[in-house]
DNA sequence: TGGTTATACGGTATTGATACCGTATACGAT
DNA sequence: ATCGTATACGGTATCAATACCGTATAACCA
């Protein structure tokens, strides 16, 4: 068998970003980048509907149509969505697609899923950890935080600091790099 | 030959994202997307070192250590980066690296590139900026930067309050969240 | 030719960030 | 029941960041 084509598959087994194939909304292949992203062993993955990937049914009708146009006429098409872990924890994902078949786009779907907040393997943020991270995007210092928050400038540095030891950077610029704005939930 | 191979080295050509395969910073293999975001046509790629897809030989040395460390201890890495168009054109990427080989990195790597934006809010970054904001990206200060240039940590202090101007940011932090691919443009 | 901008560097002054030291409560897991 | 972690707060010490003051050169543009 042809050589070049077992180093890309190779190449796409390995990507350090997920990736899926799909015929009609049906996972046919994906990497492993992409079943560990959803906590997923692959074999379980592999023929599933991609229902069990999205928080709702609701959702995932929603994201159905989105995208199909742009698909249509340019074969491809990206936004910003938030997938479901097995164990149930959402992940924001960038999503990028590409159809093999722009006159029914989603018969064939090349898929990659970028986590939006990656370098995050099993850590997640507590809700101090997003409001704080929330006010660091947006410029503000710990004492101005703290202030919002009704806390100590006190502990909003303990906060950071976790979230440096966490994240292994040096200083908050590093982390919000690695980091996308962070809404804050309850 | 196995339909599986096939149709992976399928998927990772048709990726809707830039994909790429080197050996010691050689490319061997690469996708269409990748190709294509950076101006060339596939066979001109192939075997061609990573040198001339970086803006200038400087900068193709720079990054080569960076993240080995943290790939010899988690397997990937990820930052973003100023990639050259083959009309000289630069595109601020957001890169992803895994290795096979993680006690020689380089020796084996697949990579993806995710265009960040065309334009950065119009606002067009000069050189000088673009390799102060990598090292801020890294969490680097100035002092270190200015060091890592050749050039006086004041001169590095200068340009990052041009940068904080620009963008009509406070700080080097809100600066970074805004840089980042995930945010939404004003 | 003058105006603007980027580059580069010096000084000083103030605020902010970060790293330590400490205490204390709460909560969940083993 | 003890361990680990998150939370919350206090102090001090040091370094970094930011904002000003200044000068200077080079490039480009109207």
């Amino acid at each position: 068998m042809d050589d070049l084509t077992e180093k890309m598959a190779q190449a796409f087994d390995a990507a350090p970003i997920g990736m899926a194939v799909s015929h009609h909304r049906v996972l046919s292949i994906c990497n492993t980048s992409f079943a560990e992203m959803l906590g997923y062993d692959r074999p379980d993955l592999l023929g599933q509907s991609f229902r069990i990937l999205y928080p709702s049914h609701a959702e995932f009708d929603r994201v159905r149509d989105i995208g199909l146009k742009a698909m249509e006429e340019h074969g491809s098409y990206s936004d910003e969505r938030m997938m479901r872990r097995k164990d149930g924890v959402p992940v924001w994902c960038r999503f990028r697609a590409r159809t093999l078949t722009p006159d029914d786009p989603l018969a064939h779907l090349v898929m990659s899923f970028a986590p939006i907040r990656d370098q995050l393997d099993g850590a997640q943020l507590t809700k101090r950890e997003r409001e704080v991270l929330s006010g660091l995007s947006r410029g503000m210092t710990s004492k101005e935080i703290g202030r919002e928050l009704g806390l100590s400038p006190r502990t909003i540095e303990d906060v950071r600091a976790r979230l440096l030891r966490k994240f292994e950077v040096k200083n908050t610029s590093e982390l919000l790099s690695r980091m996308s704005y962070a809404q804050p939930r309850n």
